[in-house]
DNA sequence: TATTGTTATACTCTATAACTATA
DNA sequence: TATAGTTATAGAGTATAACAATA
């Protein structure tokens, strides 16, 4: 249990819930305003999200990235359609099924998602610098667990 | 440093950055569906978190709000025309200086307010109940220093 | 009939640019 | 001239409801 420091409610699942609730949205913002500022590689957030599930899951359709990403399938549809107007994904009938579309990441695609990517992990981690090899470490953890009590995809994409 | 068990690159900056972008989304997904999901209290995240620093800042402008909260002028003005429309803020013009408005929660915003979170934070509270109190005070302490490294906004408003 | 997508419509959040009013 | 705020305009993300096409 550690020292007495800040033992005080901290394992309590509504003190958590209170800073999740003040803190993700903090997070959030910066995020987004640093996507946006990077123009013109010029991804949003959920752009961004559905190219990495579409890298990890070439071929799949909408229905999957809606539900992996987290939206209705009108909005994948329309999230999607953009993203097959600038030519980052390509979009064809599935052979099998001609309901289903089957969708996958192109060249530019992937160019766009690894410029964003190059560009908003080392700003994060910027921001991370001063913090202690400790306090880094807890915020992994932490982000490991709060992925698997919050992420639909259990992906175990084991980074170590 | 703990065990062996994780010990990977967890304290990697470019790791945790990497886990903050995949985690923060989906967080943010479930709050805001969560959030939605309760009608008619109906208080999307950016009007709950305007209530929340006009609790705390009564008499505050929208200069104040929009740095604050991190959006623009226009859009905090827009962000709280709607909520002086349902009644949740009033708005008066200061008289020491007309051209800046002074913002405060009126009792309907106060109570939209609470049953807003009221509802939010027991439902993230329920997503972490399976969890172990070492996980959940990690959580906490994580988004306590996420909170200090990414806030504008160092309120210090001490829960212990 | 059930599934997969898309279209239609509407609302919120967001920004930039241009404007008004006050200091 | 500089500051506080609003209006105009535009675009993305989101949803629900209604629809088409295929199975």
């Amino acid at each position: 249990m550690k020292l007495l420091e800040k033992e005080c409610t901290e394992s309590d699942p509504l003190v958590c819930a209170d800073r999740i609730l003040e803190t993700t949205p903090l997070v959030m913002r910066v995020i987004r305003s640093e996507i946006r500022s990077r123009r013109p590689a010029d991804l949003s957030v959920p752009q961004f999200r559905v190219l990495a599930f579409l890298k990890r899951h070439p071929g799949a359709g909408v229905s999957a990235i809606a539900e992996h990403i987290g939206i209705t399938m009108p909005t994948a549809s329309k999230l999607i359609d953009g993203l097959v107007n600038r030519e980052l994904i390509a979009r064809e009938a599935s052979p099998e099924d001609r309901r289903r579309v089957s969708l996958k990441v192109t060249k530019a695609g992937e160019s766009a998602w690894k410029a964003s990517r190059r560009d908003l992990q080392p700003k994060i981690a910027g921001m991370l610098a001063n913090l202690s090899p400790e306090d880094i470490a807890a915020i992994s953890r932490a982000m490991e667990v709060l992925r698997s009590v919050f992420g639909q995809e259990q992906d175990t994409n084991g980074h170590c």
